[in-house]
DNA sequence: CAGTGGTCTAGACCACGAG
DNA sequence: TCGTGGTCTAGACCACTGG
């Protein structure tokens, strides 16, 4: 049987978008059951090679969770993986052994004004969320966080228990995210910011800024500062990390 | 026919491995053109999808370019995509559309010291070069370079001419890499550098540190320095960029 | 032990682009 | 034009692992 390519792009990555919007969308959460092989290969009617080279994609991708003999699933949204590890604080505290705790300082839901407009890419008539709180480190400050969430994409955020852990992990959870930034930065620390800290004013910080946005808009705008030299972000790389 | 998994590894692990170091080694040095899919099939002893698999992931990690009818080339190593395209100063400049300009201020021969050693993770034998260099944005400092160069891996690094443009740029162009890691601080500015980046004493400045190493061992060690606040690190990321 | 994913094959058609 | 890479197939074997 041969091919005949009707639409524009190869099979594979039909079905690797397809597949992929119903993961992102949340039609597909996490831990659903993805059907087997043999079945995706007959509903799409390509061979199961085919449906292989893009399970294989989606795994490495991190989409989804392979285990023999039980099958594929939805990936638990780590949300971020590799170099986005770095906005996840209470695993970096943990990494260096340290015990962790979360301090909620405010939250606060408001029309956007021009500002968040402009960070959040949304129009000024929504309705954000800023929430603002320490990340701590063996009971002292570790992290500031002040994030503004887009409450047009995720309303349920309005009434989450932020109080008893990081915005982060509860979005991480529900939202899959379709894409992100970040935006790193040295700044020289506001007295505000010092004295949240407990630093010196006008040592250095690092400042990294994240974005995330869903398929269905913009999710998220947060910023961590850490205070500077003590702090480093690290990356490794190959060439051909096949 | 059928197969029986000898070593350890996939077939295309093997020979993904193999090809990747006559790539990295210099044996077939860039520009070099590969044998076609079917002779290395043949000479393999595969299947040609099998080679074909590792050929897509050689091109995806950038260390090959395949043009149709032609052939399959070793690509000339830019040595450094995606994040890691951070420490290409001199694109950073012209991307921001201001004339670029290069200043050589130091250049050492000598034998590495203690602190060299653990930078660089060689013996303290060994000889290295010491350079230290300006990278100008319409004439004003934009960041400062401070670089080990492991004579040990790359001698020819001794006479090169590293007045006339950036050490990464030569280095790049002969030693590919095989591995590079990255640490990010925020640090605030000595005396010393806010003379040479020409701001004020203590202002935040982003830190980077790169470390690389070829197959043959450490290659260099470069700290870059830019100004805080007006500088920054950005990246974008989808899950599945497939 | 049986079903699933992981891998590989031999062959095929097609689009592209250098000659 | 026609050789090359890009893609796909139908079928096969195997290792792993959960029931």
């Amino acid at each position: 049987m041969t091919k005949s390519n009707t639409s524009r792009s190869t099979l594979h990555q039909t079905i690797l978008a397809d597949l992929e919007r119903k993961i992102v969308s949340g039609e597909w959460p996490p831990g659903h059951k993805l059907p087997f092989e043999v079945e995706l290969a007959r509903s799409y009617e390509v061979s199961r090679m085919t449906v292989n080279k893009v399970m294989t994609q989606l795994t490495k991708a991190g989409l989804i969770e392979r285990r023999k003999r039980s099958g594929t699933f939805v990936a638990k949204p780590r949300g971020q993986s590799a170099i986005l590890e770095i906005t996840d604080v209470e695993a970096e505290v943990r990494a260096l052994n340290l015990p962790y705790s979360y301090k909620l300082m405010s939250s606060v839901i408001r029309k956007a004004n021009r500002h968040d407009a402009a960070l959040l890419e949304v129009p000024g008539t929504t309705d954000i969320l800023e929430i603002r709180a320490l990340h701590m480190a063996h009971g002292e400050p570790f992290c500031l966080e002040e994030r503004l969430i887009n409450l047009g994409t995720v309303p349920e955020a309005a009434h989450a228990p932020f109080a008893d852990g990081p915005a982060g992990a509860w979005l991480v959870q529900r939202v899959p995210w379709s894409a992100a930034e970040h935006k790193i930065f040295a700044i020289t620390a506001t007295a505000d910011i010092a004295r949240l800290l407990e630093i010196a004013a006008r040592v250095a910080c690092l400042l990294i800024q994240r974005r995330t946005w869903s398929t269905a808009g913009p999710v998220t705008f947060v910023r961590f500062t850490y205070p500077g030299e003590k702090h480093a972000i690290v990356a490794s790389f190959t060439p051909a990390a096949g």
